[in-house]
DNA sequence: ATGAAAGCGCTAACAG
DNA sequence: CTGTTAGCGCTTTCAT
């Protein structure tokens, strides 16, 4: 059923059928009732690729992957983060196009989007430090949303992110408290900008305790269990090892735990794990093994408010906002009630 | 820049410009050349958006993620889905449209994509028992294929499964080989098709042996972590605990995992732990812990079969296909090298 | 308050 | 081989 079937139905030009659809003032009400029950009972919907094409909105937002043989990018945060999205552009009418592409196809991902026309605009995912893609966006002329930072951009842009400094500030402060002097930092690769921040918040931490931080005890990589494992494996054959390591992703907190269990060391009592990006208490252990979660749920509402941004710029024409959420912390012993710290 | 502007500029009609850039055989090879030429550098890409309108094809492909407050769809194994069908996609130039629904809206959601006209075909996740979507979509009369089977449908449809029953049945066996009698199955929902298939593997594989389940260790649920911490809890209380959890789920296992450890247990001596959806070596353990895993590369490479199939079935009006895909596991020892069972 | 007609950018008969 | 002419289904002036 379309418009024109649907008119010839009614003894009504197109046009009144879709202004009363639409609804436009200039119809009465009697024939937009008349209309509504007709399209209703006969399924009507409008065809987007017309409306589009007559339009020129193509009320979709364009999401682009990356996807390597290394860098796994489709990650449980991911999905969180489109979960939240998602739900924003249903209720809006809003598809959501997603463009898996290998790493080097990023680019011409995102000119084919504006060019074939079939995005309304953009939301970027994992900036990295010194990003290109903020730039290329801002020649290419479509309104986007970055979800994290590139601290070192020349240009504005807008943004939403997680307060990465802040969580990790005080997550180390947490392990301080607990008489944590020799902490071990398994970040992500210092390329991607939220490691960065993190690296700054435990150092910030410690430095408000007059303690600097042991370079040793830092490391940076691609998230992968293998390199947690790696990681916490040699840190803890030295003669110091550390007594708390603050784990920057769930998966390589997976591997840091399985280092831990083959030297026959008791989570919680001998060394503790505190990890980013983990709701579900992977590490819960029993003892006193403290845990500490910026949960998924976060992730979740960064991707909501960065589909609301967007689609605000969209449709009032705005300029780059920027938005920074506190993630939402749990800090305390597993055995007990966990205590929620915002 | 669009096809009208490039055909006056080459002083051509539009109709030989979209032909040689289209691929058509009447046009001159010389022609050709000039206008990739002058497209490729003013930059032209054919709006889809009024090609769709003009063909008719879409050329994107829908899938539906109900997300729901209880049950969480947006899991790891949907990422590597969807990273699968995703590259597929994009080689063929087509686009992946996102709807994220909430429960109920799914029905709407499908006849949406149908009525907008926004996709050519639609991928069906997460199928159970005596799913009504099948017969929806058979109805909508939109091409599709479903990740999973419902066992019980009424009329044909097109599928991509993984053959849970025999990777259970392989797993089971593998633990009886083992020497254990008491084994746990903590499974899934058994509304979901691949939660029944996964208990009928393992039944197998007892009565192959002579052996019957016991019931009080079978259980089925949502697949959380708490399922899985509570469910070990109460089956380790009982005078005759399990010796072997064979788990459906990497959240789930987690949580087993969690309640062995809570018991001071020693996973690999005291009690087994072996677990679906996962490659990670999430449960990789000192001694001498089993580990198996129906890898998520299975489920990328499903979803890429799956891509794969319906865009077949779009371009060659062929019926309803099916494909069982064997999963990729490893089972063996942790510790030392683990051996591929292909 | 309603309708006629033009046009969004492209493809696909149908001519030559 | 190339061009002319209709649409695809909808929105949007411009009339009435």
């Amino acid at each position: 059923m379309n418009l024109k079937q649907l008119s010839e139905l009614l003894h009504l030009s197109q046009t009144t059928v879709s202004r009363a659809l639409n609804g436009y003032p200039e119809v009465s009400e009697a024939t937009r009732k008349r209309v509504q029950a007709a399209a209703q009972a006969h399924g009507y919907a409008p065809n987007m690729r017309a409306r589009s094409l007559a339009t020129g909105r193509a009320m979709s937002i364009g999401h682009v992957i990356p996807v390597s043989s290394k860098h796994e990018m489709v990650n449980p945060v991911f999905a969180d983060f489109i979960a939240g999205a998602g739900e924003t552009y249903s209720r809006n009418g809003y598809d959501m196009v997603l463009s898996v592409v290998s790493d080097d196809g990023e680019e011409a991902a995102y000119r084919a989007f504006k060019m074939k026309g079939s995005v309304d605009g953009i939301i970027v995912h994992a900036p990295r430090l010194g990003d290109p893609r903020i730039h290329l966006l801002n020649e290419i002329g479509l309104p986007f949303v970055v979800h994290g930072r590139a601290s070192d951009a020349q240009e504005p842009y807008a943004w939403v992110d997680v307060n990465n400094t802040h969580a990790f500030e005080r997550a180390t402060r947490f392990l301080l408290d607990l008489g944590h002097r020799r902490i071990a930092l398994v970040n992500g690769l210092e390329t991607m900008d939220f490691a960065i921040r993190r690296r700054h918040g435990f150092e910030a931490a410690l430095a408000e305790r007059g303690l600097s931080a042991d370079l040793a005890l830092i490391s940076s990589d691609e998230m992968t269990e293998a390199y947690g494992h790696d990681t916490a494996r040699a840190l803890l054959a030295r003669p110091d090892p550390p007594t708390a390591f603050l784990v920057s992703s769930m998966i390589t907190a997976i591997g840091v735990r399985r280092a831990i269990e083959e030297l026959g060391l008791v989570m919680g009592r001998d060394v503790s794990v505190i990890t980013h990006d983990d709701e579900l208490s992977y590490f819960r252990n029993g003892g006193d093994t403290r845990l500490y979660t910026a949960t998924r749920s976060s992730v979740r509402e960064a991707g909501k408010r960065s589909a609301e941004m967007l689609l605000d710029m969209i449709h009032n024409q705005t300029g780059p906002q920027e938005l920074l959420l506190e993630a939402e912390l749990t800090l305390g012993q597993s055995t007990g009630p966990t205590s929620k710290e915002t």
